[in-house]
RNA sequence: AGCCUAUAC
């Protein structure tokens, strides 16, 4: 059993649910009986990838053999709903869980405030954290990170750095997760200056950087039409050695419309693919209406066809 | 052997 779980647990990295449904069944060929620890695996990899029906079905499976679920698996469940956007959901369970007498630990708290942050509940998400306090559980690194990005999303930013200062003063690290919510919040608000001080003051601490909070900050300047530093910083990130990837492009792509740089737009677009990557049909419908709006009609054209080969849909 | 967090649309 436990060789199962792993298997399935290594598929969490690779995000290949089919994989790991695939051991299930292997499992049950072989006469092994999946328990709790396998299911909460299950879950946690199908919810990664994406699939968090797949994993409420694990659930239900998991109940109806008669294997009664424990505090992770109720944090798998919680989490699954979050990804749904379901915070009401999230909430439901992690009630069901202290009604079946199980005490939630600060992880089940983070999970249902991650449901509050995905469904844009900011002041659900600071209710979460009032409980955890009236628990008298401990809020950890992950628990500031969830509440700044509930915040920071909402454009609720005095805030956001009140909770910061906060995070600081209890002494926890902040890492790329912190700062991803920290150029959410000052996007929100149209403060990229302060993004870009904080990319510097987080660089300074040496905190470990990562290719979703340097798109992080490519989308700052975007919303905050600064198509000029959008593009800067993508091929800043190039010259030294990493991979932008399709969000990297989308949003300098994006910016550099905004800025009326269509041309560049373009060219920008003909690079991501070269790169294998594979735009979204937002993303080609806002090309092909700035190509017409420019007469260019037969770009336009080109780009539909495009589309319709790499069999993408519109938006 | 398992459970919690962040990026544009």
């Amino acid at each position: 059993v436990n060789t199962f779980t792993s298997l399935i647990a290594g598929c969490q990295k690779t995000g290949h649910w089919q994989d790991a449904l695939a051991y299930m069944d292997m499992m049950r060929e072989k006469g092994v009986s999946p328990n709790v620890r396998t299911y909460t695996t299950l879950m946690s990899a199908c919810t990664r990838a994406g699939q968090w029906q797949r994993a409420l079905e694990a659930f239900t499976a998991m109940e109806r053999e008669g294997i009664l679920p424990d505090v992770a698996a109720f944090n798998s469940g919680i989490s699954a709903y979050a990804a749904a956007g379901a915070w009401d959901r999230a909430w439901a369970i992690f009630g069901e869980m202290k009604r079946a007498g199980f005490q939630p630990n600060i992880r089940s708290f983070n999970a249902l405030m991650s449901a509050c942050e995905r469904s844009e509940e900011p002041d659900r998400a600071l209710e979460v954290f009032r409980k955890i306090e009236r628990a008298h559980e401990t809020p950890t690194a992950v628990t500031y990170n969830t509440l700044l990005s509930a915040l920071g999303k909402a454009g609720r930013y005095d805030e956001t750095i009140i909770y910061f200062k906060q995070m600081r003063k209890s002494g926890l690290k902040a890492d790329a997760f912190t700062l991803t919510a920290l150029l959410t919040a000052c996007e929100r608000v149209g403060k990229w200056q302060e993004a870009v001080q904080f990319d510097a003051d987080f660089r300074a601490a040496g905190v470990a950087t990562n290719l979703r909070h340097h798109n992080c900050l490519i989308s700052v300047f975007s919303t905050a039409e600064q198509w000029q530093l959008a593009l800067r910083k993508l091929r800043y990130l190039q010259d030294r050695g990493w991979r932008p990837d399709a969000v990297s492009f989308s949003c300098t792509i994006v910016a550099c419309q905004r800025g009326g740089e269509s041309e560049l737009a373009l060219q920008l677009f003909d690079e991501m693919l070269l790169a294998k990557l594979v735009p979204k049909g937002y993303l080609f419908a806002t090309l092909i209406s700035a190509c017409e709006r420019n007469g260019d009609w037969e770009r336009a054209i080109g780009l539909y066809d495009t589309m319709k080969e790499m069999q993408i849909d519109a938006p």
